[in-house]
RNA sequence: GCCUGGGUGGUGGAACUGGUAGACACGCAGGACUUAAAAUCCUGUUCGCCUUAAAGCGAGUGCGGGUUCGAUUCCCGCCCCAGGUACCA
């Protein structure tokens, strides 16, 4: 029988099912192995041919692993709560429930096609109560929870109320909202429930704070900081604006430093490391204090926890250039701004703060250029000298970071110099080392300090040091770390997610009890806002605690299911847990991760987040999570164009030029469904039936054929660039799919998917189903024992295999592969003893045809799955000759067979004796000689 | 600007620790089989020069330099592409 990969593929698949062949085991004696896949968002479009990519990779992986004795845990799942599902509910009606089971069994269905080794016993979707219930449940801990500073982890809430009850706040070190009480025990205890559980609030990890937003109005809902680019949110692309709002956040800040230092444990890759340390931003330095003394007199107020104080505090890395600070900057908005203003300069501050106001957040970002700013009038005291140091403000200085206040060094810093350039303001040199002051700054820490008082002759660490202690003396400032991470907003004003497990009482927030869980989502007539602007959830009628008590109205983000998903699939049918503690302990973290670099700031991090906080209360073993993580490329698509001619009014007409004489023409390219050129060469019948209005098309033919252009573009339905996997495997089947995206070249790597190529792996597949069978195309496998190239070619391949395998290098194997085919074709090898390991190399790979050939073999009722990948023998590889590239000055001039076994001055002597390099000596004695044993051998002339 | 990758034939890419650059494919050209097509197989294919041919010569991994017997690989300077990021003090 000829190689019938439908008829295969389907059967296997079937049997793979029905047999349950990829159920994992939570015990085992063999080693564990765990391959995760980031799950994906059922969308409604399906899977293009570039989703699979990743999860072809990591059931390659799987596959191979399993052969080397690794109980694997390889499960896929969905990501279903989300966006798209609520705003095609919101056009139609329909409710997200019912398309997001469409869109799944659409997946499902894509993803069995592909012969992909799940264990789908264990699937997770995150809109299932069973599963939110948990993510519910995480919640609820991280609300009763609070991060001890001293002990560096997250405790149970009790333990602060107990020291509260206690010893008062004294004593407590938490990582907590700014503006937390002093109080004794005493008057703790004497606190009303309400007092305390406001100031309880302030420590919680999730906790209910009124603060500034992101707030969508196009989407009705609030958005996370990684959520919105470039003032846009990532979704749609609306506008986003910044508002007050009550809103539940989650105190990833309490994590900054541990989210830092884990990074250095875990192997992925450097980018999305480095994208990480940024988002957290830590900066080391010291905050100083500049005292005004026109600040307090001008405030006079009876509250004192109100008053003003006397100084500006900044924030700034560079302490040791705090003798050349000749000026303050705030940022317009800082609160203090008005009062620090004189009357003579009123009128110019005023000016200057609406003409920033003016301006976007867009425009502020892309125009550094121009140096503004406006001097308020009033001076401070330079902690060190006291001398006047005049203060401005200038939108250069964001008011989110930091203290919204810097202290300006023009020799230090570029912003600083232009800013001094630019207002004439005095620009001091404090190191020896500083050159070209009047061209640019110069921020070097090499040198000794000069016009810095008494940190003059010191170097760098020696003069911080002395800076903060003298400092922290006076009581003018300490040594701080400032992080860039915000605590992450936690709620969304929409439907289709987790409700919040919480109810309002006297308008605090209380959790339901845990036996409550699942908390269920509502129904609702409308997944719209209410009249009076609540979100969704207002909708639903007796949406009440206890039926007295209002509930949490926002649902959670959609991070919030993906933040601790590959723990559930260590148990997913547990009804009491979210998954046991021996399931835990038996799987521990994963070991493989593949997926887009997207997540990098926000699924990523949060995921880190949880698990580490899961780990301080001790439900989880590991600090990280993701042992190793790969980012594979994007598969972008290729786009085809056909050329129309167009008219002298510039109107398209009925013809179409071929690319290769566009240029005579004039035309305007049209995108063309990919799927009817092939080859870059269009398939006209087709292109007439591809729109009505291309019926009578006419072709200008280059060569008796019409050639398209091409363009990289993104995989989309409105470039007619998409291609389907459905029809890939259709037309070549499962197995030469898989094959062909790995031979596209490195997985990393990004790039456009081009079908022009999958030809040669067919055929390569084709190739290998021959090797079993005899001309008639009937299976006949010989029992011969085999001979030595055989075993050469065998050898090699296992070798190649297990290399490239453990290096993630799969498009290198897959050429190897054709390689090793190649030779046993020419050797007419087929014997059973070289291909039935043959066929076990290459199952991961191609799983179909080879466990139709393993059955073939002989092996009726276990599927090669199990197998056992064979053993690597060096020997068989040993050559006793090699071909030695013979170089003259460098250029490689010749091959000369000889032994192995020579030695160095032996090899000399062979390669002088050889009559075709004497003929390139021309009778010369070389100068030199090098020998390498096995490698190589350069005569120098 | 900064950070991180990367730049190799007509195309995708290979060359893992410095040792025969272009493996393996696609495409293209030519050929075999066939009434024909498909399928399959064979030969050639980095560029340039020379030659009837065999062979030979020269150049060549973004550009310019360096180290080395020898550099796609290491070092210095520059250019370009992709991703990330930003008045972060």
């Amino acid at each position: 029988m000829d190689y019938q990969y439908r008829e295969i593929e389907q059967r296997w698949q079937k049997f793979w099912a029905e047999k349950q062949t990829y159920r994992a085991s939570n015990q085992s004696t063999k080693p564990k192995f765990y391959v995760l896949d980031m799950f994906p968002y059922p969308s409604g479009s399906g899977l293009h041919v570039g989703h699979p990519l990743g999860y072809i990779a990591t059931d390659i992986f799987s596959r191979y692993k399993r052969l080397k004795g690794f109980n694997v845990l390889h499960p896929m799942g969905y990501d279903s709560f989300g966006l798209p599902a609520e705003q095609y509910a919101i056009q139609t009606g329909q409710h997200p429930s019912v398309t997001t089971e469409a869109n799944i069994n659409r997946y499902r269905e894509q993803l069995d096609n592909l012969g992909f080794s799940f264990d789908w016993s264990r699937e997770v979707r995150t809109s299932d109560p069973a599963y939110y219930r948990w993510t519910q449940w995480i919640f609820m801990q991280l609300f009763n929870s609070w991060y001890n500073v001293r002990a560096d982890k997250a405790e149970p809430i009790e333990r602060l109320v107990a020291h509260f009850a206690s010893k008062g706040s004294v004593g407590v070190n938490a990582v907590a909202d700014e503006e937390v009480l002093s109080f004794t025990a005493e008057e703790w205890n004497a606190f009303s429930e309400e007092k305390q559980q406001t100031e309880l609030l302030k420590y919680r990890l999730a906790y209910l704070k009124e603060s500034t937003v992101n707030w969508c109005p196009a989407l009705g809902t609030v958005l996370a900081n990684d959520e919105v680019k470039d003032g846009l949110s990532e979704r749609g692309g609306h506008p986003v604006v910044q508002k007050k709002m009550m809103q539940w956040s989650m105190r990833i800040t309490a994590y900054a430093d541990r989210l830092l230092e884990g990074l250095d444990t875990i192997d992925w890759p450097e980018p999305l490391k480095e994208m990480q340390r940024n988002w957290i931003g830590k900066s080391v330095g010291a905050s100083v204090k500049f005292s005004v003394d026109s600040l307090q007199s001008s405030v006079s107020t009876d509250d004192s926890e109100l008053q003003t104080p006397n100084y500006i505090e900044v924030f700034t890395t560079r302490v040791d250039t705090i003798f050349g600070a000749s000026f303050l900057v705030l940022a317009p908005e800082h609160e203090w701004v008005a009062q620090l203003t004189t009357p003579e300069q009123e009128k110019e501050v005023k000016a200057y703060i609406e003409q920033t106001q003016k301006k976007s957040e867009l425009d502020r970002m892309a125009d550094t250029k121009t140096v503004s700013g406006a001097f308020t009038g009033s001076y401070a005291k330079h902690p060190f000298t006291g001398n006047p140091v005049p203060i401005w403000i200038a939108d250069y200085v964001l008011a989110g970071y930091g203290t919204g206040a810097v202290m300006g060094v023009p020799s230090g810093d570029q912003r600083d110099w232009l800013f001094a350039k630019h207002f004439k303001l005095p620009i001091v040199q404090i190191s020896d080392a500083q050159k070209d002051l009047d061209q640019q700054a110069d921020p070097t820490k090499e040198g000794k300090y000069i016009n810095s008082d008494f940190i003059n002759g010191l170097i760098y660490q020696d003069a911080v040091a002395a800076l903060i202690a003298k400092l922290e003396e006076k009581g003018q400032g300490k040594a701080k770390v400032n992080f860039r991470l915000r605590d992450a907003i936690f709620g969304r004003q929409r439907y289709w997610g987790e409700p919040v497990p919480v109810y309002f009482k006297n308008g605090f927030p209380y959790l339901i009890d845990e036996k409550e869980l699942p908390l269920l989502l509502p129904e609702v007539d409308k997944y719209l806002p209410t009249e009076s602007g609540e979100p969704p959830l207002g909708r639903a009628k007796s949406w009440k605690y206890q039926d007295q008590y209002e509930y949490e109205l926002s649902t959670m983000p959609g991070w919030a299911g993906s933040s601790w998903y590959w723990y559930r699939y260590m148990d997913a049918q547990n009804d009491h847990e979210f998954a046991s503690k021996t399931a835990i302990d038996y799987w521990q973290d994963v070991d493989l991760y593949i997926g887009g670099s997207e997540h990098a700031t926000g699924h990523l991090l949060y995921s880190r987040f949880w698990n580490k906080f899961l780990k301080d209360l001790g439900y989880v073993k590991v600090e990280e999570p993701f042992k190793k993580l790969i980012n594979q490329g994007m598969i972008q698509g290729r786009s085809n164009f056909v050329y129309r001619l167009i008219d002298e009014q510039g109107k398209g007409t009925n013809t179409f030029v071929s690319f290769g004489l566009k240029d005579q023409y004039k035309t305007v390219p049209i995108h063309v469904d990919v799927n009817i050129v092939e080859q870059d060469t269009l398939d006209l019948e087709k292109f007439k039936t591809f729109r009505p209005e291309f019926a009578n098309a006419e072709f200008i033919l280059d060569n008796g054929k019409y050639t398209c252009g091409h363009e990289v573009e993104k995989m989309s339905k409105s470039k007619f660039n998409v291609v389907n996997p459905d029809d890939m495997v259709e037309r070549y089947g499962a197995d030469t799919l898989r094959l062909y995206e790995m031979f596209l070249g490195p997985l990393e790597q990004s790039k456009p998917w081009n079908t022009n190529g999958i030809e040669g792996v067919f055929k390569f597949l084709r190739k290998f189903w021959r090797l079993f069978h005899d001309e008639q195309m009937n299976f006949a496998v010989s029992d011969e024992a085999p001979n030595k190239a055989e075993l050469k070619s065998l050898h090699k391949i296992i070798k190649k295999v297990e290399e490239d395998v453990e290096r993630f290098s799969f498009n290198t194997s897959v050429s190897s592969f054709m390689i090793c085919v190649n030779e046993l074709t020419d050797l007419k090898c087929n014997k059973r003893q070289i291909l039935e390991p043959l066929c076990i190399v290459l199952s991961s790979y191609a799983p179909h045809i080879t466990e139709e050939l393993w059955s073939l073999l002989g092996h009726e009722s276990g599927s090669i799955s199990y197998a056992a990948y064979p053993v690597f023998h060096p020997e068989f590889l040993v050559e006793d000759e090699f071909a030695y590239p013979v170089s003259i000055n460098g250029k490689m001039r010749m091959n000369l067979n000889l032994p192995l076994s020579l030695e160095v001055p032996e090899i000399e002597k062979a390669v002088l004796e050889n009559a075709d390099v004497q003929r390139y000596l021309e009778n010369k004695t070389p100068k030199k000689i090098i020998v390498v044993k096995g490698r190589i051998v350069n005569l120098v002339i």
